[in-house]
DNA sequence: TTCGCAATCGACAGTATGTCGAAAAAGTCG
DNA sequence: CGACTTTTTCGACATACTGTCGATTGCGAA
């Protein structure tokens, strides 16, 4: 079986050093965005010299490839109530999109620097694009069953509605300093574009009224 | 009173060299995406050495923003009769996505750059936050007046919501291929933004209903 | 202890950016 | 036409990063 790419094998002894190679990344993606940070910082922050991070990993990507391996799987954690369930139920919406938040908030260079490097990095590019395709394709899912169970009106194919959602997302945590503040309103408007309906739509009708 | 920021001065000799230059960087970028262009290709594309790029730009960033100056009119256009109107418009929603999609389909890869390197390019970040202050300014009293005049619901206050709908245009736009294609849905979606409402909704209530 | 692999580093080579100062082309004006 | 100024051009440098190679050291196991 291969380890991960980058890394040759072999168990322990310099394996305290990748971690601090990660755990230097992590400490500067907290002070400065990922383009301003050079494997030399990384280097040092390891304590050993520049080419011996080469090493360790191969480039500066494979370091952001690693960390977001650490959190990939938090990033869809809490989504579940919401992406398995019915209807527009903003509370379990909006736990998903709270824990989504504290990540952005915590990670947000990392996230930012990761996606803005995508295109032009193959690894990070599949990354991307495996994590979108999960939400998308639950969130289309969902989608479909409350179109057909007459809870959602129609409008567009549920993959690319659930795209602009997921763009929407992305868009909106990456570009705001305090992502937490935007749930709130990132539940309303997410609720608008799956069940939102107006009298002067041009496709389908109100299904509920208030009572 | 000072010219572009980078070109010295003067009057048309060499003009037709910037002009070369901005052409050749038009037509790269057609071809690949900014961050693989170098200032060689630019310069070779001018027929000039590497160093006398340097006069007339100074750097590949300030050709981009010469670039942008002369499509920013462009990016606005279209935009009145929706930004002025009242309601759910679809019409005049869908003008103005129609216009805007053309020119990501023609820009796409300018337009992209330059929103990628706009943070840690001061210019650019200044280029990029007028053009969306401008439009979140005018979509937020737009939203505004609807709701003052009970034409929309309750909802984020009116400047998120108008950054919110922005955010979405161009995460949209710069993640697709084809811009166009999504006009549509994009019209049916920021109307459901602003004016969507469904029976569960927490605040506000149906305004219109069909007849 | 000695063999082999993990780990380290210095020296290089490559690529890209940006700066300087000297010189060549173009204008200008008497 | 010449002298003089301004525009334009370029080669030579200096700098910053990245990535590769080969030699060497450390260290655990047979």
């Amino acid at each position: 079986m291969s380890t991960l790419p980058g890394r040759r094998r072999g168990p322990s002894k310099g394996d305290r050093r990748e971690q601090a190679i990660l755990e230097t990344a992590r400490a500067l993606l907290a002070r400065k965005p990922l383009a301003d940070i050079t494997i030399d910082e990384l280097a040092a922050g390891a304590e050993i010299s520049r080419s011996s991070f080469y090493f360790y990993f191969d480039s500066k990507l494979a370091v952001v490839v690693a960390l977001l391996h650490g959190i990939t799987g938090e990033l869809g954690r809490d989504a579940g109530p919401w992406l398995d369930g019915d209807g527009p139920d903003a509370e379990s919406l909006r736990a998903a999109l709270s824990a989504l938040a504290v990540l952005w908030r915590d990670q947000g260079r990392l996230l930012t620097g990761a996606f803005a490097a995508a295109p032009g990095c193959p690894p990070l590019a599949q990354w991307r694009d495996g994590l979108r395709a999960a939400h998308v394709d639950r969130l289309a899912a969902r989608i479909e069953r409350d179109r057909a169970a007459g809870r959602a009106p129609a409008g567009p194919a549920p993959r690319v509605l659930a795209g602009l959602i997921d763009d929407l997302r992305t868009a909106a945590f990456a570009g705001t300093a305090d992502p937490e503040a935007l749930v709130d309103d990132l539940v309303t408007v997410e609720l608008r574009m799956i069940y939102g309906d107006f009298g002067g739509s041009p496709l389908g009708r109100v299904i509920r009224q208030a009572p």
